[in-house]
DNA sequence: TCTGGGGTCCTAGGACCC
DNA sequence: TCTGGGGTCCTAGGACCC
């Protein structure tokens, strides 16, 4: 049974809703960038893109290519708030709707014909709905899977609406670079291209087992799927996380290791919060230290049972940091501390030598007051 | 020019067991 | 004393996505 998959992207989604919100930015370089020296890009405006600005560029980059551009720290918490807007109206449709990020969301529509009509009104609709309730632009793309639908928007930006039927899809594949596919990064379109291979055409004509020889099994497997256009997975309306983590770059290198060990904890507690508000355990913590030379190194370790008692997470990520060789005379530029192996909180082992109660209070305390009203043992250094 | 923060998935090696 | 092969679990690193 053929599918209808249906693909919705905002244009340039943290931009335009700082456009939305103040309009006298609207069409100038609005770029909503973190903070130098070590900020990056996260969104730049279409007029900003003309200077050569993309997500992801560092902020010092940006400034020199577009030294007039509007600078806005982001707001994630109003561009949420226009996400469940979107997602409220992409939700009339059918329940099959997979997020992918605030500014993105597929949908399986092989099942809303009979309500809604066939694919193409339901996708018309939707492309205009969107900019009429949201005044936000967006673009949309369907096809036969998520792999098309997702390349059909993308060939529709911005603005507009594709269909890519499925007798369409090889030819509409064929003339994109092997970039485009999804899963195809800087790294393996390089080893591609040193095999002469740019196109999804020129993908197409190496065989399997040579894919196999190249990539591995997997990979290879992979790649000869993606030239034709076959892609099976699924619309997964909701899943469960597989972690939780945070992670800092700092502005100035860490040099002192009694900061080192603070910030780790800090950051546990901000893991902690966000794993008892969502009703989960953890059996795994793990943490990140990247080096002022940018290598980076992490290390993990299992816990003899689940846990979101802030103590534990917290000694457990200063404790690792012992497995870590921190090269002589090196800073420290970013610190992570995660949680995994992640399980719902409806039976809580109680640890042996700790009163339960102790976490429960340090998370009241730390909602009703903030996050700095109380730290853990020597994390108050600051 | 100097590289964010949140994730997912895959690979490979070592330990351990049968 | 030296030698298997397979399976599972754990850990670290890397590619990739938005």
């Amino acid at each position: 049974m053929p599918r209808w998959i249906l693909h919705v992207d905002m244009d340039a989604f943290y931009a335009s809703v700082e456009e939305l919100d103040h309009p006298e930015l609207r069409g100038k370089p609005v770029i909503v960038a973190g903070p130098e020296p070590r900020g990056v890009v996260a969104t730049a405006s279409y007029a900003a893109r003309q200077f050569g600005v993309r997500s992801g560029m560092p902020t010092t980059q940006a400034k020199r290519l577009c030294p007039h551009g509007i600078f806005l720290p982001p707001r994630f918490d109003r561009y949420e708030e226009m996400a469940q807007k979107i997602r409220a109206i992409l939700s009339e449709y059918t329940p099959l709707v997979e997020p992918v990020s605030l500014d993105e969301a597929f949908l399986d529509l092989s099942g809303s014909e009979l309500l809604y009509g066939p694919p193409e009104r339901i996708a018309e609709e939707i492309h205009m709905r969107i900019p009429k309730e949201t005044n936000l632009s967006c673009s949309v793309g369907v096809g036969p899977n998520k792999l098309v639908a997702k390349l059909a928007s993308d060939a529709a930006k911005p603005g507009g609406l594709k269909i890519v039927y499925p007798e369409e899809v090889q030819s509409f594949l064929d003339q994109l670079p092997v970039e485009k596919l999804w899963g195809v990064g800087p790294k393996t379109a390089a080893r591609l291209e040193e095999k002469g291979v740019r196109t999804v055409y020129d993908l197409r004509q190496v065989p399997l087992g040579l894919l196999r020889s190249w990539f591995g099994p997997k990979g290879g497997e992979a790649l000869w799927q993606l030239a034709r256009g076959l892609d099976e997975t699924p619309v997964v309306p909701v899943r469960e996380s597989k972690s939780l983590s945070h992670e800092v770059t700092y502005a100035q290198d860490i040099f002192a290791k009694e900061k080192v060990e603070a910030e780790l904890r800090r950051l546990a507690l901000l893991v902690v919060d966000r794993l008892r508000a969502e009703r989960l355990l953890a059996q795994t913590v793990q943490i990140k230290v990247r080096f002022a030379d940018f290598t980076t190194c992490t290390r993990q370790t299992k816990l003899p049972e689940p846990t979101d008692q802030a103590m534990i997470v917290a000694a457990e990520a200063v404790g690792l940091l012992s497995r870590v060789q921190i090269p002589p005379g090196q800073g420290v530029r970013l610190l992570g501390v995660g949680v995994a192996d992640l399980v719902p909180a409806t039976f809580r082992p109680l640890p042996l030598f700790l009163d339960p109660k102790l976490g429960d209070v340090l998370c009241e305390v730390r909602q009703k007051f903030g996050t700095d009203a109380l730290r853990l043992g020597n994390s108050s250094s600051k």
